[in-house]
This record gives structure tokens, sequence and C-alpha cells, in this order.
DNA sequence: TTATTATAGTTACATATGAAACTTATTTCA
DNA sequence: TGAAATAAGTTTCATATGTAACTATAATAA
């Protein structure tokens, strides 16, 4: 470090708000994607997404799944549920864990977003060559893996 | 796209949700190291780093520069200037036109946050190789620069 | 049992954010 | 000129978010 050039803060240059521009931008394209359409927030779109992988779950596992705190998964659950989205009962079991489901309507329009959230990947990606992409996915894991949730 | 994996959307492969995921990790992070210690928000600490590196400069360019929206970065001159942080005049020539500068106060607690701050970027980085922090730089612009600003 | 502690989920409060409206100053050009 | 359009900043309003407090249920253990 005898240059001078890295003990100085150059926004253009530093990572984490390279990072945090780069994830804005795609999450704002991304979210144009359901929000105006179909009048479904991000999270509730993430809720949504997570059921249909996973049927049967309860909040606090959405929770998990997804990496959103519990608060946020219950406004996006009241959200759906008040949208007819997602059908919510109690365990019988333990009656203070929930169990969560898409409704008909929750399924369809699931299945309308789903292809147009993937072809926005799939625009994403085709930016990068099959290296580069792969080099992306390994960049990211690393990372992840090593700045701890 | 013949084996049924690619048109399935799993949360935990999807690109933009492990960018957004590793960027908040970040960004909470970062965000301590000046929030607990002098109260100063991210907006804030932006605006302050900006105005190291740019003295003299308008709301407007501040705002070009880091990449915020005008009402943000009104809120955060005006936060740094209630904290005696940034002086503010309006320009002689146009007096629309605001002339922003780091106090003296400013300027000390801007040059105690950039080294944690600097030194926190240089942890993430070491994480990666050298190559593979070429590799990553590489791929920020490049994704950059194609999802348009 | 029954008192204590822990868990699932919701609500309340305080703060953050973004879009649009607004104020003031400058520029444009009929 | 001076009316209309544009630009810089601020304020307002509606919404989003996070922390902490709260309710209800279940598990633990004395």
């Amino acid at each position: 470090m005898a240059d001078g050039e890295n003990d100085k803060l150059v926004l253009e240059r530093f990572l984490p708000y390279r990072l945090s521009f780069l994830t804005n931008v795609i999450s704002r394209k991304l979210a144009r994607l359901y929000s105006e359409q179909f009048d479904i927030t991000p999270h509730e779109w993430k809720v949504l997404a997570n059921l249909s992988r996973h049927p049967n779950i309860s909040a606090a596992k959405t929770g998990e799944k997804t990496a959103m705190d519990k608060v946020a998964v219950s406004r996006a659950i009241k959200g759906l549920c008040d949208k007819g989205l997602v059908h919510k009962v109690f365990s019988s079991e333990d009656r203070r864990r929930s169990v969560l489901n898409l409704t008909k309507k929750g399924g369809d329009i699931y299945h309308q977003i789903e292809p147009l959230v993937i072809e926005y990947e799939n625009s994403l990606r085709d930016i990068l060559s099959q290296e580069e992409q792969n080099q992306l996915d390994r960049l990211l894991s690393k990372l992840t893996t090593h700045v701890g949730g």
C-alpha cells in the first residue's frame, strides 16, 4: 500500500456500493414484472414463490427459506390472504403454527408471473458467457458463505 | 432447456435474490461501522464521502455522483448540516444551486471512519484470490453497464 | 399440577423511503 | 421585455420497514 490509491475511498470503485447499485437496479426491474400488473409486493412475491415450491409450510419456515424476518413474512402473508392468493389455517397439533398454501387463484397468478421472472434472470445471465456465469455463481457462493448470515 | 430444471423458479439459485442477500448482509455490516459510534446514516455517509473527494459541489451533482435521488440527498445534507458536519451556502451565480463543503468537524469524523470502511472492503476482498477479485470487478462492470442505470 | 421459559405470530411505534406537489430562481424565446 | 418552460431544492403524503412489545400456545421442570 505504497501508492496512496488503496487508502482513499473512491465510491465508484467501492465494492459494497458497486454491489448495492447493481442489486438495486435489478431488484427494481424485477419488481416491476409483478407489481404493476398483479399488485404484488416483492415480499409477497417471495412468499408466493416459496409456497409454490414448499406447500403446507408455516410462516416461521417460510421466513427461514426466504431469509425474511418474521414481521415481513407476517405482513406478506396477510397481504396475500387479503387478495385471496394464499390460504392460512393453524395447525391442529400446534395451534401457534400456521399452515400455508396457495389458493387456486394464487397458483394461477404464480404461474403467470414465474415465466416472466425466469425470463428476466435469463436475460441477465445472457449478458455473460457461460464461463463468466460460472465465475459469478462461484464468487457469490464464496462471498456469501464467508460474510456470514 | 430439456431437463425441466431451468424453467422452475428456485429462490436459492435465483440470481437477483442471491445478489440481494449478499448485498444486504454487506450493507448492514458496513452501516454498523459508522451508525453506532457516529450516528450517521448510510445516505449521510455516502454524501460525506463524496464531499470529501469532491468539495464545493452542489446537491444535484452529489446526487449524480452517488446515484442517490434528490430527496435522499436533500435529507442527508439536512442531517449533516444539523450535526455540524457540512456547511451549505447557495451559489451567488445561481442562487438555486447549493455549494457544499465538509466542516472541520465533518472532515475529522470522515477521516476517522474512512479507514474502518476501507478495512472492511479489504476484509471482503481478502475472501477472494487476486484472480477472483479481478473476475468480480469485471463481472460487476459488465453487468452494471448492461442492466442500464 | 403449576410456575417458568420458549416459540409462533401479530401489533404498535418510530423511522425510512419514494413519488408528487410545491417554492424559488433561471432560462428560453415569442 | 415577460410568459412559459426548466432546474434546484424542499416539503408533504402515503407506504415500507425494523425493533420491541404483546398475545396465545406449547414445552420444561420444580
